[in-house]
RNA sequence: GGAGAGGUGCCGGAGUGGUCGAACGGGCUUGACUCGAAAUCAAGUGACUCGCUUGCGGGUCCGUGGGUUCGAAUCCCACCCUCUCCGCCA
């Protein structure tokens, strides 16, 4: 959520800023909602000022023993009046809060303008793309040797967007797993953490997928209703809701692996071949709360934890800078890692670095005591794929691709296979 | 699933209708004492928010949401969560 203090004070930049992402915010009824807000607060709190010294002079008029039937009859109708500003009152800010859930975080400077994913900004690129002397395959063509990676077994199990794999593929996707995790936790500094993959809607709101996005969930029907999660950012980034850190407890980094689930409504005939968009899928993800001062050094510093794992693991990659109309909704700012994948040609995401400023924070009330001003601060959170999971394991299998059909099995990984060089 | 207990400030823990944002203890901060420390003494110590704004004055918050009342931490209803015992279970 932003800063309601910057839409009440200086609404016209909001929506320029918003506008970059082509949200157009009406700023003439929010200013009038705004004003209406103002006048009602101020009535319903004189109100309740008034019923609060009256009920106190009857407390002392009714302990001296005095009559206090006049009193009360003055206060005949105080209730009733403060009971209708209080609606009106609520009403009011539940209509503003409406838009205000509603709005998307602002683009950060250094974010470039454009339309969708075609303007976003390359950073860098990283490693050489492999040249095959024969015609490379892709990972569904390469997963089907031996029955190691099967669609069709997991749509009778399941349906479609669901794969099941065996083997030495899975225990390749498994070794891919540890082997993030111990970078991650004896390298970069992350705690590990364990979560549940089953949320309530209050942990969603605070993360920003609710109320915008539901139909991207998948929803648990219950006494009470729970989400299969999206991401390890939603359990993870709320551990630090509704908790005031002191600033030795601070930067908060945690590395968490988890199933995700995704409902992919909309992208119905997109990247329906192969593991590239499933349903459910694994990932490693990297989350961090720091103070604002360290916020975008720590976006740096985190985007570099997921490129060491390509590095390692030898996988040719590029940056990108999301474009201010690909940005996510909470993200002020957010780095795309892309992996060269040979069965496709192209540069494919891998992971996505995202700095959130305060905006989720707020909503989290998650917050740091600092020490300068002994006062409550929000903390910046930020996350990132350290990395998908799937995502890798197909860039594995395309990129140490053998004219066999074999694989090798990159160094990084032998120690998680057993010293196994070769897949097949 | 059955039975019971409970959710109060950083922590422990009082408070069963009126000056309670909340006793008391601990912790923490500051000051005094001390060469210094400990002990002791004193003062202070919640979050959020609104209005005018060096400052001041309000409001809200005692698990959550409703209700009763002039007035609710205290009474009523619903829900959530935690703990103990029994059952079931990986």
């Amino acid at each position: 959520m932003l800063d309601p203090r910057l839409l009440r004070n200086d609404l016209a930049r909001v929506a320029e800023l918003l506008a970059r992402r082509g949200v157009t915010l009406d700023t003439a009824r929010f200013e009038q909602l705004e004003q209406e807000r103002k006048r009602l607060q101020v009535e319903a709190q004189t109100l309740q000022t008034e019923r609060n010294t009256r009920s106190k002079s009857i407390g002392k008029a009714k302990a001296a023993g005095e009559d206090i039937q006049p009193l009360l009859a003055e206060v005949a109708d105080l209730g009733d009046r403060l009971k209708a500003a209080e609606q009106a009152l609520a009403d009011c800010q539940g209509e503003i809060e409406s838009i205000a859930l509603g709005l998307p975080n602002l683009p950060d400077d250094s974010v470039p303008d454009g339309r969708d994913e075609a303007d976003n900004r390359e950073e860098r690129r990283w490693g050489e793309v492999p040249s095959f002397d024969f015609t490379p395959l892709d990972h569904v063509d390469l997963g089907a040797r031996n029955g190691w990676m099967d669609f069709d077994l997991a749509a009778k199990v399941t349906g479609s967007r669901f794969v099941t794999l065996s083997g030495p593929m899975a225990r390749l996707h498994r070794a891919l797993i540890q082997f993030m995790l111990d970078v991650h936790t004896t390298e970069h500094g992350y705690t590990e953490t364990y979560v549940p993959y089953l949320v309530n809607a209050d942990s969603l709101y605070g993360t920003g997928q609710l109320p915008k996005f539901e139909e991207d969930l998948f929803k648990v029907p219950g006494e009470r209703d729970l989400y299969l999660i999206p991401t390890a950012e939603v359990p993870v980034t709320n551990l630090a809701r509704d908790c005031i850190f002191e600033a030795d407890e601070l930067p908060r980094r945690w590395v968490a692996h988890t199933p995700c689930f995704r409902s992919e409504a909309g992208s119905y005939g997109k990247d329906t071949r192969g593991m590239i968009r499933q349903h459910q899928f694994e990932k490693v993800e990297l989350v961090q709360a720091v103070p604002e001062a360290e916020s975008f050094a720590a976006l740096e510093a985190l985007t570099g934890h997921a490129e060491s794992i390509l590095q390692r693991l030898g996988l040719a990659y590029r940056v990108v800078t999301l474009c201010t109309g690909d940005l996510g909704f909470s993200s002020r700012k957010t780095y795309d890692l892309e992996v060269w994948l040979p069965g496709q040609q192209a540069y494919r995401e891998i992971s996505s670095c995202s700095n959130f400023g305060d905006f989720q924070a707020r909503r989290l009330r998650a917050r740091w005591r600092n020490p300068e001003t002994g006062k409550p601060e929000l903390l910046h959170t930020l996350n990132g794929s350290g990395l998908a999971i799937g995502r890798t394991l197909v860039a594995v299998l395309e990129n140490y691709q053998l004219a066999d059909g074999r694989v090798t099995v990159p160094e990084a990984l032998r120690p998680y296979m057993g010293g196994l060089e070769v897949l097949g």
